[in-house]
DNA sequence: CCTCGTGACTTGCATTTTGCAAGTTATCCG
DNA sequence: CGGATAACTTGCAAAATGCAAGTCACGAGG
């Protein structure tokens, strides 16, 4: 019924001291490859993000304007996320008033391959599916 | 935050295996396909499973010694979703003592197309990645 | 009989991540 | 000046994650 042992854990908001600043070695979970896509992209959003900008789309904006409706928070989190992992680049592409674009590296480009079969797979498999248009993503 | 039933949390014997009377609309966030696969293996551990099951292991136990070290909880939800899913089955493979085993069906087994293009992106890209001998994933 | 061990899970609980709504900052437009 | 965008932040409740421990059958050994 119980653990009982309630061994002591951190005391939250006591010890203003450990904020994580330390060193930047993102820690892989195994040398599996399939782990490692999943450690940078294994989320409910971030292929999306990587759909949306293999379709053509650049800019915060248009990225919130996908289907699912990913909120704001998240938006940029996983375009954080993904700028950190190489995926994609943030870029301004105009100042005065500062406009944002952000486009995908070539690491992420090829990430259409994985996309591809993925769409062929639901195609497939789940009912009442279907590709936007032009790009069969 | 559970909050399903917080008091009385404590029959142990009678209970019924955990299930979750919910209505079995299983409501898609768009009809992309990409989404469609995001809906339902969308997270760090659902594709690993799919990995290990393609690889042969098909024992809960089997499952757990992976190295990425699922959670048994975790590990159990999954088998649970991928079930209702259609991407698994699970059966019992002999009684007295009841042990169950985990295959993939048709629908599973064609993940391992997309798993293959992971497995190429992932060589490619990130550094230090290394695939189970034989069956390459 | 009693204990130990194994397989397949469940349960408790703290930490994290989500998701919604609203707020913020800067800049243009009329 | 009063909006309207763009690109985000912030607050906070709810859900998911992850660890450790507990449970429920058997089955073997002493």
């Amino acid at each position: 019924m119980q653990a009982t042992n309630k061994t002591r854990r951190k005391r939250p908001g006591t010890s203003r001291r450990g904020k994580r600043a330390t060193v930047q070695i993102h820690h892989l979970r195994s040398p599996c490859p399939i782990a490692n896509l999943l450690d940078v992209a294994g989320d409910k959003w971030s292929l999306l993000v990587v759909r949306d900008l293999l379709r053509g789309r650049s800019t915060f904006n248009q990225l919130l304007e996908s289907p699912e409706k990913i909120p704001t928070n998240l938006l940029a989190d996983r375009l954080k996320r993904l700028e950190k992992a190489g995926i994609l680049m943030r870029t301004p592409y105009q100042k005065r008033p500062v406009r944002y674009s952000y486009t995908l590296t070539q690491k992420g480009k090829e990430l259409q391959h994985v996309l591809d079969v993925v769409v062929r797979w639901s195609k497939k498999h789940i009912a009442g599916v279907q590709t936007f248009t032009d790009l069969n993503l």
